[in-house]
This record gives C-alpha cells, sequence and structure tokens, in this order.
DNA sequence: GCCGTTTTCGGCCCGACTGTTTTCAGTCG
C-alpha cells in the first residue's frame, strides 16, 4: 500500500471519528499524520522497515503501529471497524455546504437520514427545518448545496485561477477606499491549483469596500458578508473569492494569516504562544506569561513580524510548514530560484512533431525572451499519436538545427534534442548510434500507464542508466485535475538519477508541474539537479516556464539547483559532459 | 492522539459569519 493510500486513510479515520464526537484534537492528530505521511519524502516501506515511523512529525506510537499495520498487511482492523459502525453515506453528507459533523449526526439520530436523497427528501417534507438548531434558511441552504456540490468547490489550475484573480485585483486596486491590496492564500502560496480566490485590503472604509466587492456583475450569489469579510461566487467558474477588509496598520498580520498556509499558521501561532504572546491576524497580544520580549509599537510588514519571533522572512511558496520555520530560525532558508535567472529552456516541440509553432519561429520566440539557448526536443518515433519523428526525420532536424547554429540568424542558440519514448520494457525508442548524434536526450514515457510499481520503477531505471539520457521527463505522467499520476517509487527514482549523474525535469506545463514540488527539497538536498522545461507546444507556452519557477520556488530550489540558470558556455560544457 | 528551553500530564490556533437563538453553537478557513 502506498504512501497516498495510507494518508487517505488516516484522513478517513479522523472524519469518521469526528461523526462519533471523539475528542477534537483526537481527530486533528489523524488529520496531521495523514498530512505527514503525505509529505515524506523518504520510502514508507523502508520507514516501517527501519522502525523509524515515530521519528516523523505528528505520528506517534499508536499512529505508528496502525500505519505498519497497513503497509504490511493491506489492511487496518480498526479502521474496518470503525467504517462499519457509521453509514457510508453521511461521508457524503458533509461535502454539503453548511453540514458539518454536528449537524449529520443531528440528521442520522433524529431523521434516520442516511444518503442524500435521505436529505433531500426531508427537506422537501420540511422536516429538517423542524429540528432543534436547524431553521427554514438552513433547509434551503442545504437542498441548494447539494445540487451545487458538483459544481463548486472543483479546484482550478493556477495558472486559470490567475487570470480571473488579475481582473479582481484590478478592480480593487481602483477603488478610491482601497490603500493597499494584495492576493492571498494559495494564489499567493502559488500552490499548482487553486480552490478559493482571496484577497486583502487596507481601507479606512471597509464598508465602501464589500459593498462593492458584493455587487459586480461577476458576482452570481453572495455566500457571507459582514462588516470585515465576504465572500462571494463568480458567475462564470463558480468559483469562490473571499475578501477581508482591515486597516492598514493590522494589513501585515492579516496578510500573514490570509496567506496561511493553514498548518504553517497554526505552527507560527504555538511558537508565538511558546514566546509569551497570541497571533492573530490583528496582532500579537501578550498571553500574562513570563516573556523575554518586548513588544514594539508598531510592526508594519511582515519581515518585522518575522524578524520579532526571531525568524527569517519566510517567502510566501515556502509557507507550507514543511520545515521552513526551522529553517528561518537557524538562518538557513534558501535563496530561491526566479524568473531572471533562467537563460534557456528544454524541452521544446516544434512543427516537426506536434507542435504548432516552426523550428524558427520557436528559436525566435525564445531570443525575445531573452534567451542564450533553446533545447528542442520532438517526439519519437513510438509516439505516432503526436506524430513522432523517425531516425531519418530526426537526423535531418539535427542537421537543420546545425545549420540554422552557424548561419548566426539568432543570438539565441539551439540544442538539439528528442523527447524519446521509454517502451514498456524500459528501453529507449532509438538505439544509442543516433541518440549520440545528439546534444541532450530527454526520456519520457507516454504509454504502458498501467505498469506496477515495482515494474514501471525499474522502467524507467533503466532508461535514466543509459549512458546517452540526459534527463528524465514528467516523471509521473500526472494532469493535474485530469490524470493521475502513474505509480513509480519517486524516491527510487530520485536516488536512480543522482547515481547516474542525470537531470530530472520540472515540467512546467501548468497542468503537468512534474516532478512534483513536494519532492524537490530533499531531493535537491542529496546533489539532484533540475531543469526548468516548458514543455512548449507553441511560442506561447514558452511562458510557461514561470509556472515551473513558481513550484521549483515551492520546492526550496535555488538559482545552482537550476541547470537552465547556467550561461551558454557552462551548459555546453555539461551536455559534452 | 501527539508532544515537551513551561510540561511525561494537560494542554492542543484563532476569529468571522450565519442562523438560530436571545447568548451561542456550528461551520469555515
Amino acid at each position: 500500500m502506498d504512501k497516498h493510500e495510507v494518508a487517505r486513510i488516516l484522513d478517513e479515520i479522523g472524519v469518521l471519528l469526528s461523526l462519533k464526537n471523539e475528542n477534537p484534537f483526537r481527530i486533528r492528530a489523524y488529520h496531521n499524520a495523514a498530512r505527514a505521511v503525505e509529505n515524506l519524502d523518504e520510502d514508507l516501506e523502508l520507514l516501517v522497515r527501519e522502525e523509524r515511523l515515530e521519528d516523523v512529525p505528528g505520528i506517534g506510537a499508536h499512529t505508528a503501529e496502525k500505519i505498519a499495520t497497513l503497509v504490511a498487511t493491506g489492511k487496518l482492523p480498526y479502521y474496518e471497524k470503525l467504517k462499519k459502525s457509521i453509514p457510508s453515506g453521511l461521508l457524503e453528507l458533509l461535502k454539503v455546504p453548511g453540514l458539518g459533523a454536528k449537524k449529520v449526526q443531528i440528521l442520522h439520530q433524529k431523521l434516520k437520514i442516511k444518503t442524500t436523497q435521505d436529505l433531500i427528501d426531508a427537506c422537501k417534507k420540511g422536516r429538517v427545518a423542524k429540528l432543534a438548531g436547524f431553521g427554514e434558511k438552513t433547509q434551503e441552504k442545504i437542498l441548494n448545496g447539494i445540487t451545487q456540490i458538483n459544481r463548486y468547490g472543483k479546484r482550478v489550475l493556477f495558472w486559470d485561477a490567475m487570470q480571473a484573480a488579475k481582473f479582481i485585483l484590478e478592480g480593487l486596486s481602483k477603488l478610491k477606499a482601497v490603500e493597499k491590496v494584495e492576493l492571498a492564500g494559495s494564489l499567493r502560496r502559488k500552490l499548482e491549483t487553486i480552490g478559493d480566490l482571496d484577497f486583502l485590503v487596507a481601507t479606512e472604509s471597509p464598508k465602501a469596500v464589500i459593498d462593492w466587492f458584493v455587487t459586480q456583475h461577476w458576482v452570481s450569489s453572495v455566500i457571507s458578508k459582514g462588516p470585515s469579510k465576504a465572500s462571494i461566487r463568480l458567475s462564470k467558474s463558480g468559483q469562490q473569492v473571499d475578501l477581508r477588509v482591515i486597516s492598514e496598520e493590522q494589513f501585515p498580520f492579516a496578510l500573514m494569516y490570509f496567506t496561511g498556509s493553514k498548518e504553517h499558521n497554526i505552527h507560527m501561532r504555538q511558537r508565538t504562544l511558546a514566546k509569551g504572546f497570541s497571533l492573530s491576524e490583528y496582532g500579537f497580544e501578550p498571553t500574562g506569561k513570563k516573556t523575554a520580549l518586548k513588544l514594539p509599537k508598531k510592526l508594519s510588514s511582515e519581515e518585522e513580524i518575522f524578524k520579532f519571533l526571531g525568524l527569517d522572512y519566510i517567502p510566501p511558496e515556502l509557507r507550507e510548514d514543511m520545515g521552513e520555520i526551522d529553517a528561518a530560525e537557524k538562518n538557513k532558508l534558501p535563496t530561491l530560484v526566479e524568473e531572471k535567472d533562467i537563460r534557456g529552456v528544454f524541452h521544446s516541440h516544434t512543427t516537426d512533431s506536434d507542435g504548432h509553432n516552426t523550428l524558427e519561429e520557436m528559436v525566435r520566440g525564445a531570443q525575445e525572451l531573452g534567451w542564450e539557448y533553446i533545447g528542442i526536443a520532438d517526439h519519437s518515433k513510438s509516439s505516432y499519436q503526436a506524430n513522432g519523428m523517425d531516425e531519418k526525420r530526426l537526423l535531418a532536424q539535427a542537421e537543420r538545427i546545425q545549420k540554422l547554429n552557424r548561419s548566426k540568424k539568432f543570438s539565441t542558440h539551439i540544442f538539439a534534442g528528442v523527447e524519446c519514448d521509454i517502451l514498456t520494457n524500459g528501453s529507449l525508442d532509438f538505439p544509442n548510434s543516433i541518440l549520440k548524434e545528439l546534444d541532450y536526450v530527454i526520456v519520457a514515457i507516454h504509454r504502458s500507464f498501467q505498469l506496477d510499481e515495482k515494474k514501471m520503477t525499474a522502467r524507467l531505471i533503466k532508461a535514466i542508466e543509459n549512458p546517452y539520457t540526459t534527463m528524465v521527463a514528467h516523471p509521473t505522467g500526472r494532469l493535474l485535475l485530469r490524470r493521475e499520476p502513474y505509480t513509480i517509487n519517486i524516491p527510487k527514482i530520485i536516488d536512480a538519477a543522482i547515481a547516474n549523474g542525470k537531470i530530472i525535469e520540472l515540467n512546467a506545463q501548468p497542468m503537468r508541474l512534474d516532478m512534483d514540488w513536494r519532492h524537490w527539497h530533499k531531493a535537491k538536498e542529496k546533489g539532484l539537479k533540475c531543469s526548468i522545461n516548458p514543455d512548449a507546444h507553441s511560442v506561447h507556452d514558452l511562458q510557461y516556464f514561470r509556472a515551473g519557477i513558481n513550484c521549483a520556488r515551492k520546492g526550496w530550489l535555488e538559482k545552482r539547483d537550476v541547470i537552465n540558470t547556467l550561461t551558454l558556455a557552462k551548459m555546453t560544457a555539461l551536455l559534452k559532459k
């Protein structure tokens, strides 16, 4: 059983316990443990075998034992028993907006409701409104909520969310009453997918700003509206947008709070309590306990808030409670890679396979971005669905590239490469006699996704071990919100890449962003190098490198970890090696 | 259930908004 499944079960245990009115902290412990497992960057089986699970923060003796049982046997009697004691439909009911554990329990106990259909029927008969603690409005909200579950609550790609966000941001900044406005939440943290859009405004006239916000033409419904915050739904996408308004003085505290992540905030607040203060979106409050710290009159930026707590400034991308607070205390935060550090990219397609622009158009696009080089990598012959090239076409393209380089028509140098299919048995689509003619080779899996983890891992490792392989493309093949990653042991792939001196790409296509940022921190510490590749199928797609930078930053990557920050001369030397 | 430069027991982040109440519980982030 892989870690994702283990994490899912731990989470479900937490939810099931909440339906049994369990101690909320015990429930949280299960969710925390689930998160700890999900974020492991070591092999779960290895941790179990070496009995090191309890070393992981958030996993204690009890949970460690349960995880070990799950990994060893694929089953957990405690979980099975718990599951049997609660009708499965109740878990579905929790997804209805406005329904939490308490209300679901009441519905189950008083009205014997077990399924969503039961609930719809009860609402229509007016039985829900008559329950203590419920009412007409709640009943109506539930009915509406059920019909909207499928439409709402869906995440969207960061890249797409940003389009809507820019529009709203622009509107807010134009308001007279608005002194400051910032993106917050997962948008500011640059998470690869976004649930709600969050905005924070500093103003002395909160009412004016909120009134404006809830009456715009792009608002389909107002979810809530109070003196300091409001939530609406966008008419086009059904996405939720939250706006929080605050005084300018409290702005940095609110920005910190509203940026999250939730886990990062909890950790920060615990840390603050240990120092004798409580922390909220409004500021610090002395708890009355003994403290060595003296609160300054004014803290006017996030930097100063971190500093007061003895921490270096933590960039929003890192605020995921994945070690950043400890690192900030020890002055060990990375200097994150930036867009301006990029000097070129690899993995770009042309009309020779499935790209929309010609070789020359792509090179011109790279030149306009100021890049010193671009690596072309069209598909290989087995990817016939993508018009993959055979040996003859590939070598002809490489020759055209060399000719173009010699002509000095462009200031951007072109590296000739290929996105070479990894066949089911792990061998490559071209013999080495062909591959050696190229500047670089990026190997990719495009078929036989259904192999089991062992076979898939061995397959990719075999490709990594080919002496002509330069880098690995999108190692899990995932398409965010559309296709699950194929099962593969990422820690083993990372070790194989390092052992063979190979690079793993961070595929910057907004739907891929693969290898996932959660693996990069540990991988770079082991010595793995990254290439941020746009997987561009048009000139426009070259822009995707920016999405790659976002995720590289979330993965703690610095300039030195990313090979395509190298100058042309250094890159040429690296590829020769 | 987890955890400890306060603690091995007794804490566990903090506040806004809604709908139901008539001071608050539940939900949400």
